[in-house]
DNA sequence: CCCCCATGTGACCACCCGGTCACATTAGTG
DNA sequence: CACTAATGTGACCGGGTGGTCACATGGGGG
């Protein structure tokens, strides 16, 4: 929801600003986050901004949005192979992804995970409409490996979703960990979704 | 660390004070809670203040210590059946009992959740510090866990403690969310705990 | 050439923050 | 009572914030 002004900018521009705002954003979560910051360091004045945005949110709200948008269109090839491959290999695939999206465009990443601990009350909103579209897609995920066997008929939905989830956070937390190198990091995602699919107990076959 | 000052005060006036810092640090994170807020809520001089304490790091430091305190000591009962039981039936009181902990003392809770989330430099040290005492408390349990068999050889110890790590601090998150009561909530505290013992595959045995 | 309108600007506003300090108040002691 | 030492106080400081507004700038068309 920029101004009009905003998309009459020339692309360069426009790059600029959405540039060193990623920066800030990606630096604080947004409450923390300066305008002023941003403006300063995109010599920018602070008048100009608000000839583009309403104000300080409408500005976010418009980057989470670009931000989401080149995650979900790196993420797309993932998807594409929904009925080709089983839950554990798209759960897998999808995460790898995910963390190779991290790697090539860190400031987009950090601004994903700033997002989730918004305190803003409108903000909160657009948390729980992403929530809820991914409560959907994993469900789906989760109908396809239930039909095909692959997921024990016996789980609990709702508490799949919700270690899943959680996990899923706490990996993507960690994806820019500088302790981690790129082998490792894929070997240990792998790892992680492992004691996911086999469960604690010990298995008496195999 | 707060100055001899502070432990001079008749107690009901400590106790203010610790109330209205609790109040503010369970509703913001550290670098958004007031200082200001605080001494105007306890009807106490923002001088005086720092006749206690030698600033906001410093509260909120002494604050944090008191509260894992209480919770420490109110989990102790848990821990001290770590012999008794297995692995699955002391993870499971370990929550159910954090639960109860949320259910009753709703602001010590929240101020846990908060402090996580802190950026502040001095304090993430802390943090790393409480994420530590953790991760060598829980490899003791998968230990016994391990040596007793309720628990199999073949797990990746390091991912079993990121995705118990993971799911405990989403449980935690969530365990004052208002939708849900407290039958449904031990219920869902052991569906969830459930999928990390079985995991998702299908098991031939039973 | 001038007029118009979109765009650019930065001083300025009210408000809030953490922290300080000169001074007032209090309580205990001889 | 007086003297002392500890404690209480709130106006004040410098610095930051998001947001505004009267005005400057510039480029295209009559």
């Amino acid at each position: 929801m920029p101004k009009p002004t905003f998309f009459n900018l020339p692309e360069e521009k426009r790059n600029l600003i959405f540039h060193h705002a990623l920066l800030e954003f990606a630096q604080f979560p947004y409450e923390q986050a300066s305008l002023s910051a941003i403006v300063n360091r995109a010599a920018i004045a602070k008048g100009s901004m608000y000839q583009y945005f309403a104000d300080k949110r409408d500005l976010y709200k418009y980057l989470v949005q670009e931000v989401y948008q080149k995650k979900r269109e790196f993420l797309q090839p993932v998807w594409d192979q929904k009925e080709k491959i089983n839950f554990f290999e798209l759960a897998s695939q999808y995460y790898q992804r995910s963390w190779h999206f991290a790697r090539q465009f860190p400031l987009h990443h950090q601004v994903t995970v700033n997002f989730w601990d918004s305190r803003d009350a409108a903000i909160r909103e657009e948390i729980l409409h992403k929530k809820e579209i991914r409560i959907t897609e994993f469900s789906d995920m989760l109908e396809l490996g239930l039909q095909s066997g692959v997921v024990s008929p016996e789980v609990d939905k709702d508490a799949v979703w919700f270690v899943y989830h959680a996990v899923a956070k706490a990996l993507i937390d960690n994806f820019l960990d500088p302790d981690i190198n790129a082998e490792s990091h894929e070997a240990y995602i792998n790892s992680v979704l492992t004691v996911l699919e086999r469960g604690l107990r010990p298995r008496k076959e195999q």
